[in-house]
DNA sequence: GAACCGCACTTCGAATTCAAAGCAAGTAAG
DNA sequence: CTTACTTGCTTTGAATTCGAAGTGCGGTTC
C-alpha cells in the first residue's frame, strides 16, 4: 500500500478493461430492452422499481435521489416525464410542506410488472448464462468487498480548484 | 416460479446490483479525476489514449469510433473539442479522400502522460486495493468469460417497434 | 415575532449525447 | 461518361444531464 507508484500489472489492467466493457455492454443491452419494451430509460426504470419496492409505493424526492445516483435537478426532470405519462403522482408531503412525495400509480406498477420479466431475462442471459455457480460466488464476494470499500472511500476532490464540493 | 424461466435468485440479484454500483462509482470517480486533473472527459481520455497507443499516433475516425463505444456524430463532436485544444489534429487520409486521419499532437501526448499516473492510481485505490490475489484472478476469469459471451451474443432487437433500431 | 439560516424542490442555461439527414468521395454497372 | 449504390464524416435537432440560481417552507435565535 505504500508502494512507490507501480502501474497496474497486466492482469489488473485486463480486469479493469473487462469490468468497464462488461458493465457498459450490459448497461447498453438493458437500456435498449427497457426502451423497446416499455419506453423507459434505465433511470426511469430504477425510479419506478424503487417506488414499487417502497413501503406504500411512495418516497420523498430526496430519498429517491439518494437511492439513484443522480442529481436533484435530473430527478425533477425525469419525475416530470413519468408524471406526464401517469406512471407516478407527486403531492406535497403532509409532514413537511417542503417535501414532495412521489407515488407509483397502478399504471406504473403494471408497467414495471410487464417489463421486469424481460429485464431479468436479459440480465440472466447476458451476465449469468456463462457463469458457473463458483463463478457467481466468487464474483459476489469480490464485488461486495469492492463496493463496501468504495462506499467507505471518501470522494477526495483531487484538486481544490474552484472550491467546489460534491454536494450538488 | 421455478420453471423454465425463473427470476434471478437473490445471489444473482445482489451480484447484478453490485456490478452496476461498482462500475458506476468507478466510472464516476475516474471521470471526476480526469476532469480535475486534465480537464478531460472519460471519452476524451479514451480517444487520446487510443491514439497514443496506435502505430504512429494516428487512426481513422471510423477505427476510433469502433474502439470507443460511441456514435460517429459524438466522436466528431469530441474530436472537434480536442482539435480546438490542440491535442489532436485532423487531416484527410492520403489513401482514401473520404477518410479523416486523427493524430495526437505532442501536447496531447504530454497531457496523457501527465494524467495517466493519477488515473491508474485512482483505479488501483478504488478497485484493486480491497482485492487479494485470488480475488483478482477470480474476477479476471469471470469477467473475461462474460465479456466473450457478450461479444458473441447478438444484440437482438427485442421488439421491431416503431423503427427505433440501433445501427451506429 | 422578526430576522436568519438551512433544506427540498424547481427552473434555467450550458454541455454532451444520439439518430437522422446531408454531403462528398469512392466503386460498380451499363 | 452516367447512374446508382456504398462508405466516411459532419451537421442538425431533440433529449438528457448537471450545476447554479431561485422559490418557499421549517426551525433557531434573540
Amino acid at each position: 500500500m505504500s508502494d512507490p507508484a507501480p502501474g497496474l500489472n497486466s492482469e489488473q489492467l485486463g480486469a479493469y478493461f473487462a469490468l468497464m466493457e462488461v458493465s457498459s455492454l450490459l448497461q447498453y443491452a438493458v437500456d435498449e430492452h427497457l426502451r423497446a419494451d416499455g419506453d423507459l430509460s434505465y433511470v426511469q426504470f430504477q425510479i419506478l422499481a424503487r417506488l414499487v419496492d417502497a413501503p406504500e409505493g411512495r418516497l420523498r424526492m430526496t430519498d429517491l435521489a439518494d437511492g439513484v445516483v443522480y442529481s436533484r435537478s435530473g430527478l425533477t426532470y425525469q419525475a416530470g416525464l413519468l408524471d406526464k405519462r401517469g406512471l407516478i403522482t407527486r403531492s406535497p408531503s403532509p409532514d413537511d410542506e417542503r417535501s414532495v412525495m412521489v407515488t407509483v400509480t397502478d399504471a406504473g406498477r403494471e408497467l414495471i410488472a410487464r417489463v421486469l420479466p424481460g429485464h431479468v431475462d436479459r440480465v440472466r442471459q447476458l451476465l449469468f448464462e456463462p457463469m458457473t455457480g463458483k463463478d457467481l460466488a466468487a464474483l459476489s464476494t469480490v464485488l461486495g468487498r469492492v463496493r463496501d470499500h468504495m462506499r467507505a472511500t471518501p470522494p477526495r476532490s483531487a484538486k481544490p480548484r474552484a472550491g467546489r464540493n460534491r454536494a450538488g
